[in-house]
DNA sequence: CTGAAAGCGCTTACAG
DNA sequence: CTGAAAGCGCTTACAG
C-alpha cells in the first residue's frame, strides 16, 4: 500500500505539503502538478484509519434498524442511503433482529466506532435507550417514535388513523373491528389506535371493538378467524398491512367476499397491497422521503445546525377495493 | 475519551502492559487485577482506528447489495448478519440501487476501508467487476451469480427451473408461456430459462413460448395482458415472484380465474405468495441459510482456509393453489 | 508557499 | 512478567 510518505518522496516534497494538497491547503501551482501526477500514477488514497485517528471523528452515520425484512425499514433505509451519498457521508446499517437488548448494545458499538451521528428506527424507547443515548455524546435522531428528550421524525400515526377512521365512517360502517398490536409500541400500538378511536368514539349507532394480535400475518389469520366468528364486523381495520394481508386470507378461508361481506383496511402502504386482488385500502407513509429527511437532519445536527425537535412525515389514505360503501 | 495511556497511568503500569492485558499477553495476576479495576471504573474501550491503523486490517465484512427492497436481499442479509455476529465480525452493508457503476465503485470503497472480506450479491459479473475484484487484494465471495475466477455461492437456478418444468408438465399443461427477464442477468435471465427449457424442450404436443419483461410487477402486468391476448396459454411460468404477482393481477384484470382459466407459477418463495389467494406455486430458495453459509465462507477465506470454489444452495418447489391440473 | 516535528491511540519486537 | 521506544499513516500548529 502506498502512503503519504511515498507520495511525498516521489514528488520531492514534504508529507505536510501532500497533506495540504489533499485537504485543500495552499499549495503552489507547480507543486500541485507534481503531486497530482504521482497520485494519479500510484492510485494513492489516504488511509481512513489514520485520518480518523487524528480527526477523532468520521463521516459515517450509523442507522439502527429493528429488522431488515420490512417494507418500512427498507424504504426508509433507501431514502437515508440516497441522501447520505449526496451529502458525502457513509452509511452503516446495524440490524438488531427485533432485540431491544441488541438495540442498546448497538448504540454503544456505533458510538465506539465514532460515527458522526446515529439514526435510530425505534420501536420502543425505554429507560435503557434514554440512558444509552445520553451517555454517548453523539447526535441522535429517532425515527418512528417520539421522545421529548431527543429529536425525532415521526410518522403522523395519530392523525393518519384519525383520517382513516373518518373515511371508514363515511362509508357507513357501523360494526367495526380494530385489530391492533401491543401498546408497548407507542407509534403502531397506541397512536394508531387512539387516532382511530378519536374519530369513531362519539359516533352513535356505531359499535367498535378493539382486538390485539402480533405483527405476524400468520397470527393475524387466526385472530381474524376468531373475530369473524365471534363479532361479525362489517369491517376490520388493521394496524399494519401485514395484518391486513392476514385478515384477507382469513376472510377467504371463512368464505367471505371482500369487500362485499367484509371490508378490510391496512396501514403502511406496502406495494403488494395494490398488486393483489382485491387491492387493499391503506394509509401510505412516505418512508423513502422520511429517510431523505432523516439523513439531512442528522447531518445538520452533526454540523451543529439547529433542527426542529419534532417533525411529522406525510401520509395519504389510499382508497382501493377492499372497502365497501354500505347503504343503511 | 480515556486512552490506553490514561489506563496505564491510573493502574501504575506501562501502556504496553495494558495492551498485553487487553490482547491476552502474559500479565501477572496482580497486574491484571489493577488494570481490570481501572478499566471497569473508566469504561475504557480501545480506539478502533488506532488498532486498525496498526493491524492494517479490520474485522469488518462488507456486503454489496443491488437493492434493499427485495425479499431475496433482505433474507440473505439477515442470514449473513446473524452468522457474522456469532463469528464476531461486523457487517457493513453497501447499497448500489441497481447501478452497476456503483457496484464497482463500492468494491473499491470497501477495499479502501480495509474490510477483511467482501460478499457481493451479484446481479451481473462484467469485465469491470472482474478487474476491480482482482485489483483489490481482498477475499471475495459471489452470491447468486457464478464466475470461474472467484468463489461463489449460487442458487441452483438451472436445476430448480428444471424441476419446476417437470412439475408443470406433470400437470399436463400443453400451452405454456415462460415470462423471463433480461439475459444479462445470468442467474435469473439465463439459468432459470434454460433449466426450464431443458425440461420441456423435447416434449411432444407441447407448445412453449418465451417472453421477456423487467423485474417490476407493473411491467409484468402489461406484458401478461399482451400474452393472454395474443397467445392464450394455459399457464404462465414467471421468472420471479414479483412477476408472478403482476401476472396474477393481469389475469384478474382480464377476467380470468386462476388457476381454472390460467395457471401461474413464481420463483423465489416470497412469503406473500402464500398469504394471498390463490396462493402461488413457486420455487423457494433458502436465502437466509445461504446468507449463513456465505458468512461462514467469507470468514474462512479471511482466515486462509480452503473453501469450495462453488457451492449450490438448496431449493424446494412449493406446490400451491395457482396451478391447475389439466385432464387432456 | 513549504518543511520538520509532534502527536492521534494503539501494538510489537526488544531488552531486561 | 514488565517497560521504553519505535512506528502504523495521517494532520496540524509552528517556523521560516
Amino acid at each position: 500500500m502506498v502512503t503519504i510518505a511515498d507520495i511525498a518522496k516521489m514528488a520531492g516534497v514534504a508529507k505536510s505539503t501532500v497533506s495540504r494538497y489533499l485537504n485543500g491547503g495552499s499549495v503552489s501551482e507547480e507543486t500541485i502538478r507534481k503531486i497530482e501526477k504521482v497520485v494519479q500514477e500510484t492510485g494513492y488514497s489516504p488511509n481512513k484509519f489514520a485520518q480518523s485517528l487524528k480527526a477523532k471523528k468520521t463521516n459515517i452515520i450509523g442507522t439502527i434498524v429493528p429488522r431488515l425484512d420490512s417494507y418500512a425499514t427498507s424504504q426508509t433505509l433507501i431514502g437515508i442511503d440516497e441522501q447520505l451519498r449526496d451529502l458525502e457521508y457513509q452509511l452503516i446499517i446495524s440490524n438488531t433482529s427485533q432485540s431491544l437488548e441488541r438495540e442498546i448494545e448497538n448504540i454503544y458499538i456505533l458510538a465506539q466506532q465514532k460515527v458522526a451521528g446515529i439514526i435510530l428506527l425505534a420501536t420502543m424507547v425505554t429507560e435503557k435507550h434514554i440512558k444509552a443515548l445520553h451517555e454517548i455524546k453523539v447526535p441522535i435522531l429517532l425515527v418512528g417514535q417520539e421522545n421529548e428528550e431527543f429529536h425525532s421524525l415521526i410518522h403522523n400515526d395519530y392523525q393518519a388513523a384519525h383520517s382513516l377512521g373518518e373515511y371508514v365512517l363515511a362509508q357507513r360502517h357501523t360494526r367495526i373491528a380494530y385489530l391492533g398490536v401491543t401498546k408497548e409500541d407507542i407509534a403502531v400500538g397506541v397512536k394508531r389506535r387512539e387516532g382511530f378511536m378519536s374519530a369513531v368514539a362519539d359516533k352513535v349507532d356505531t359499535e367498535v371493538k378493539y382486538f390485539e394480535t402480533s405483527f405476524k400475518s400468520e397470527d393475524a389469520i387466526h385472530k381474524t378467524l376468531e373475530i369473524i366468528e365471534q363479532y361479525k364486523p362489517s369491517i376490520i381495520v388493521c394496524a399494519t398491512d401485514n395484518i391486513a394481508l392476514g385478515a384477507l386470507k382469513a376472510a377467504y378461508l371463512s368464505g367471505l367476499q371482500v369487500p362485499k361481506d367484509l371490508s378490510i383496511t391496512g396501514f403502511g402502504g406496502y406495494e403488494v397491497t395494490d398488486l393483489i386482488h382485491p387491492s387493499i385500502t391503506t394509509v401510505k407513509f412516505f418512508y423513502k422521503e422520511a429517510g431523505n429527511f432523516a439523513a439531512k437532519s442528522i447531518v445538520k445536527m452533526v454540523n451543529k445546525e439547529e433542527i426542529d425537535q419534532m417533525t411529522f412525515s406525510k401520509y395519504e389514505i389510499l382508497k382501493r377495493e377492499s372497502v365497501d360503501k354500505k347503504n343503511n
